[in-house]
RNA sequence: GGGCCAGUAGCUCAGUCGGCUAGAGCGCAGUCCUGAUAAGACUGAGGUCCCUGGUUCGAUUCCAGGCUGGCCCA
């Protein structure tokens, strides 16, 4: 017997309970166990999610995508490897554990002890990851997680030290440098993404107008001006625009150049413009550098020139730039452009090195003062003045950032580059435009820098020989065991991460000198690429290997990843094998607040997982993505929750409106259901809508698409509830009668196949409904429906013809609904006729019999005989017409919509010298003004308005059934009570209601009918019918 | 500056391989129906389908240029 259904559906409290049905019957071993054996398999190959905080709804999205398409996979037969990934090295973690421990710099880590911070890193990451499981389970996302991988794994470390020997066998792996954002305090590299999320504020700093003498012409000097005056002494150029208009300025037998719209702003009375040149006039010029007596610029001295740069502005400073490539992100470009020595005066800690003069020993921070007053001993000195801007700062503990030059390792792009993007074009990107930035990221994508200057991450394995200045780098344990001349002990039984990889020397490859592992950590995306190789035991299992590689399937947000993650995945497997990684990318965009900001605690728009979860419950999560275009941002909300989940109320009511008469009825499915062929035209026509619903559902899952799949699901269930049953509940409610099983067998059918056809996207609510539709009633059901095969259609019940028909039944009946409204007339009052016209109507009796009940009329007829309510019209078919006829078209559309035309008795249209054949144009009616009628799309409905007085004794009649019906509902009858029903009302009425009392007592369940009063009645009402009142009373008779 | 994406109703978004009267949900106004009822249906208001040109008998759709916004790169 199929089990009462609550009238409200609670998505939290379901889905704890069914949680906890999958948990006592093991249903996920159980699907696995079933699908071991399978010669089908669908491998997917999870992107890691960093395990370094709770997770957010934002993961549910990619969750949902991952668990939908591993769901249907499963019910399609293919066996899997369900294992789900964490992300665990990098500098998010480092940042968090620092956090935790109040740090605020690399010393304090020094100081704490590597070893101990390395520890504590991944005892965050275990905690988190086990967090994340948690809220992963919760969301019904269905893994092996005891299988879960990590990246700090020793076999995840050691596949990149692999990978990364074989970049180094063919000449790609390089060292290299690079100006980067670095903070003084902490002695680390900021990068600019952390910078631009938080880093700028608003400081005043001492700027300097610096005078740089030319060479070749004496008392000339180009004016520079400078915010930072700590970067004179690593000054190796200039830079003009040179296409700006620049001028010559003289005073006492001195003259200085700059750009022509500052001269007048910075020169004081007394100078005199003595000419005007373009930028370009002076690139090549050589001048004296402000320091080039410090030991420091030996390379430079002999080398400062002014270059051109487009970039230099004439909106502040002088127009000419000072160029500091050890000093400055931009310089440095500018620098490699140019061949010019980069100058690297800091230490890691913002401390000047030797060979800058009184600046050497001095702190980065503490010298603008002393350069001004150098500056203007030497001469050089124009102006100072203060400068207010916006300048980067370090986020965790508000340090001025300086720019640094950095030894960095590189992977070089050269050659690598064009076999990534071969690979590139061997993968399926969805969307489709995902391929186009990934090519284009891959064609400007310089070298790839691997290295960080931090503790927690991958040991990058190269050793390298400052005697000789070579490097070797080391492919795997066994090898470094091989290599090892020291330290292998102190090594053993650790994972390859600092401090205690650090402590193994080798060899060096060239010179035999004994050499230590240079001390940076590997970028982490290292970690995250290499995951198509590592997860599937690419090193010590070959076979296993080939067997799930490549993924079909992977599927992350996309913003950042075309150069993250799957560029990541696409390097590794390059280099590795030259193949794809994966043959389908799924991307999606990004969850945003409701108002399409980022969600943000600050502005109140920010949901957590455990909230969503927990108020409005996973599966409207789950449907919300499912139903969302990937390609488009997402904005979520609990306005969005509610909505989705009103929509979803329309399939609980009618699952919950079967339940309730299936057990009046004591009805369950079975071999006694009558055959598909003996039932009515609705029923066929559901199902054959149902077919159509599952072909539809099948193609877009195969193709990765949940939207157009999710919403079919939603559109069917709107015909199920507001077509079949609405048009159905007689069958189902038949009072005093059996209700139809024909009816019950074919609304189970839908709801059931609904059920297993929505397990992939909300597998709880398709697990209430199964357990209660199917496995209540019959135990030999598989116990879960995510056991269950997807539903396959069944051609034999298609029926196209008859969706046509319905199709049609459906319009008619919405504008009868329209022409009703505009006449003024309620549906309850009969009408004698409906009269219709459209092209090609032929529709079965018992359909224009559902029509007639639909519309409450008493017969439907045809409207051509019908002339003085309609006019003919002709709508020209333009796809047939305009091909044919090209540009006479719009004169045979302009006749037409003037009504001068003539139909013949073949059907053929007369318009002007034209002839148009049936099929070109169609014939249809049109209402003339005044009537009771409605037309769309060719179709014309009218109402026959008249009346009778039959007519109008059955209206009176079924309005006293919602009067008794009314009180009913309000006395809290039961749906089966028996009632006994005394009316009073005027003579008029009275009559109208004896002439049909056998009609309304059967729709009332009334035993007892009769005109007069009540005295023990338990409901009572008052209404008007056609403005006279009636008073109803009701009392349940005592037999049941 | 380059690449990619988006611009359709008050809001959030579908759609159009070029054709007839461009849709949904929410919101607003109203009516109706109803033992699915704290639902449902219908009607209405609300659109220069971002702009300009081109191709075409016909462009919201294709092409070119532009504008605005977003992501990425420089």
């Amino acid at each position: 017997m199929y089990q009462p259904v609550p009238r409200d559906l609670d998505f939290p409290a379901l889905e704890q309970r069914i949680l906890r049905f999958w948990d006592e019957t093991r249903a996920f071993d159980v699907l696995r166990d079933q699908l071991a054996g399978s010669e089908k398999r669908f491998s997917f190959i999870d992107g890691p999610i960093t395990a370094n905080n709770r997770m957010g709804v934002h993961h549910a999205w990619g969750r949902t995508y991952k668990d939908v398409f591993q769901r249907y996979k499963a019910m399609t037969g293919h066996n899997q490897r369900w294992q789900n990934g964490f992300d665990c090295q990098g500098l998010w973690v480092e940042v968090g554990v620092e956090k935790e421990l109040g740090f605020g710099s690399k010393r304090d880590i020094e100081a704490y002890g590597i070893g101990e911070f390395v520890q504590r890193c991944k005892e965050r990451v275990l905690k988190f990851a086990r967090v994340q499981t948690e809220q992963s389970i919760r969301m019904g996302y269905w893994m092996d997680w005891s299988s879960s991988y990590y990246t700090m794994s020793d076999e995840n470390n050691f596949t990149i030290w692999r990978m990364l020997k074989m970049c180094h066998e063919r000449g790609w792996l390089y060292r290299g440098h690079d100006v980067m954002p670095w903070c003084p305090r902490c002695g680390t590299g900021i990068s600019q993404h952390e910078i631009d999320t938080e880093g700028y504020k608003e400081v005043t700093h001492t700027s300097l107008y610096v005078r740089l003498p030319l060479l070749d012409r004496p008392n000339e000097s180009l004016l520079v001006w400078t915010t930072t005056p700590w970067t004179l002494s690593a000054n190796v150029a200039a830079a003009v625009h040179p296409d700006l208009s620049y001028v010559r300025a003289q005073k006492d037998g001195q003259a200085v150049i700059l750009v022509e719209p500052m001269a007048a702003k910075l020169l004081g009375p007394g100078w005199e413009v003595v000419q005007r040149f373009r930028g370009a006039e002076l690139v090549g010029l050589r001048y004296r550098g402000p320091y080039d007596e410090i030991e420091a610029q030996a390379d430079a001295r002999n080398l400062h020139r002014v270059i051109p740069w487009t970039d230099v502005s004439q909106e502040d400073g002088t127009g000419i730039v000072h160029i500091a490539p050890g000093c400055g992100e931009e310089d440095y470009g500018l620098g490699k452009e140019f061949e010019l020595p980069a100058i690297a005066p800091l230490d890691e800690l913002g401390v000047y090195g030797p060979g800058f003069g009184f600046l050497s020993g001095q702190f980065v921070g503490d010298v603008a003062q002393q350069v001004t007053e150098d500056l203007r001993a030497k001469g050089l000195l124009f102006r100072a003045a203060l400068f207010t801007h916006r300048y980067p700062h370090c986020w965790r503990c508000d340090t001025e950032l300086v720019f640094r030059l950095v030894d960095e390792w590189y992977v070089g792009m050269d050659e690598l580059r064009h076999l990534m993007m071969e690979v590139t074009k061997q993968i399926r990107w969805i969307p489709e435009f995902g391929m186009d930035r990934e090519l284009d990221w891959l064609r400007n994508m310089h070298d790839w820098m691997i290295s960080k200057k931090r503790y927690w991450g991958l040991a990058l394995p190269i050793w390298r020989c400052d005697a000789c200045n070579t490097f070797d780098v080391i492919g795997s344990r066994e090898e470094l065991r091989a290599r090892a001349v020291d330290g292998w002990q102190k090594f053993e039984g650790h994972s390859p991460h600092r401090p205690w990889v650090d402590q193994v020397k080798i060899a060096c490859g060239t010179c035999g000198g004994t050499i230590d592992r240079i001390p940076d950590v590997g970028n982490p995306w290292l970690d995250a690429g290499i995951v198509a190789y590592s997860t599937l035991d690419y090193v010590h299992n070959r076979e296993h290997w080939e067997k799930w590689f490549p993924a079909d399937f992977i599927t992350e947000s996309f913003p950042g990843q075309y150069r993250n993650w799957f560029y990541a995945m696409l390097v590794m497997s390059t280099v590795l094998e030259n193949r794809p990684p994966m043959k389908t990318v799924l991307g999606f965009a990004t969850l945003r607040g409701e108002d399409g900001r980022p969600m943000h605690k600050s502005w109140g728009n920010d949901i957590e997982f455990n909230e969503a979860a927990g108020t409005v419950g996973a599966d409207i999560l789950r449907w919300v993505f499912s139903l969302q275009n990937p390609s488009a941002n997402l904005n979520f909300g609990w306005n969005v929750a509610h909505e989705t989940k009103k929509r979803l109320l329309t399939l609980w009511n009618s699952y919950s409106f079967f339940v309730q008469y299936a057990r009046l009825e004591g009805w369950r499915t079975g071999p006694a259901d009558p055959p598909v062929a003996d039932r009515p035209e609705v029923d066929r026509w559901l199902l054959a809508e149902l077919q159509r619903l599952i072909r539809q559902v099948t193609i877009s899952l195969e193709s990765f698409d949940t939207m157009n799949a999710s919403r079919a699901i939603e559109s069917f269930v709107e015909d199920l509830s507001n077509w079949y049953i609405r048009r159905s509940r007689a069958r189902f409610w038949a009072p005093g009668g059996r209700a139809d099983p024909a009816a019950l067998a074919t609304l189970h059918e839908a709801l059931s196949t609904v059920a297993r056809l929505l397990a992939p996207f909300m597998p709880f609510l398709a697990e209430e409904l199964y357990q209660n539709l199917v496995r209540s009633i019959d135990p030999s059901a598989p116990v879960s429906v995510h056991h269950c095969e997807f539903p396959s259609p069944r051609p034999e019940l298609d029926a196209e013809a008859l969706a046509e028909q319905v199709a049609w039944v459906r319009q008619v009946a919405s504008l009868g609904h329209a022409a009703r409204k505009q006449a003024g007339i309620p549906v309850r009052r009969p009408l004698a006729a409906v009269r219709v016209s459209s092209p090609g109507s032929s529709v079965s009796a018992t359909l224009l019999a559902e029509l007639a009940d639909e519309l409450n009329v008493k017969a439907v007829e045809s409207a051509a005989d019908l002339r003085e309510a309609v006019r003919q019209k002709v709508e020209p078919n333009p796809k047939l017409l305009g091909p044919k006829y090209g540009a006479e078209y719009p004169s045979i559309r302009r006749l037409l919509q003037a009504g001068e035309f003539k139909v013949g008795d073949d059907g053929r249209v007369q318009v002007g010298s034209w002839l148009l054949e049936p099929d070109e144009a169609a014939v249809t009616l049109e209402p003339a003004p005044g009537f009771a009628a409605a037309v769309d799309h060719g179709v014309l409905v009218v109402l026959d308005t008249r009346s009778t007085p039959e007519l109008v004794t059955e209206g009176r009649a079924r309005e006293l059934v919602r009067v008794i019906q009314d009180a009913r509902k309000a006395a809290g009858f039961d749906v089966a009570d028996r009632i006994v029903v005394r009316y009073e009302a005027p003579d008029e009425l009275g009559r109208a209601f004896q002439d049909l009392s056998e009609y309304v007592a059967r729709e009332t369940l009334a035993v007892d009918f009769a005109r007069g009063s009540l005295e023990d009645a338990e409901g009572r009402d008052t209404k008007d019918v056609d403005g006279m009142p009636v008073t109803v009373a009701i009392r349940r008779t005592v037999a049941r």
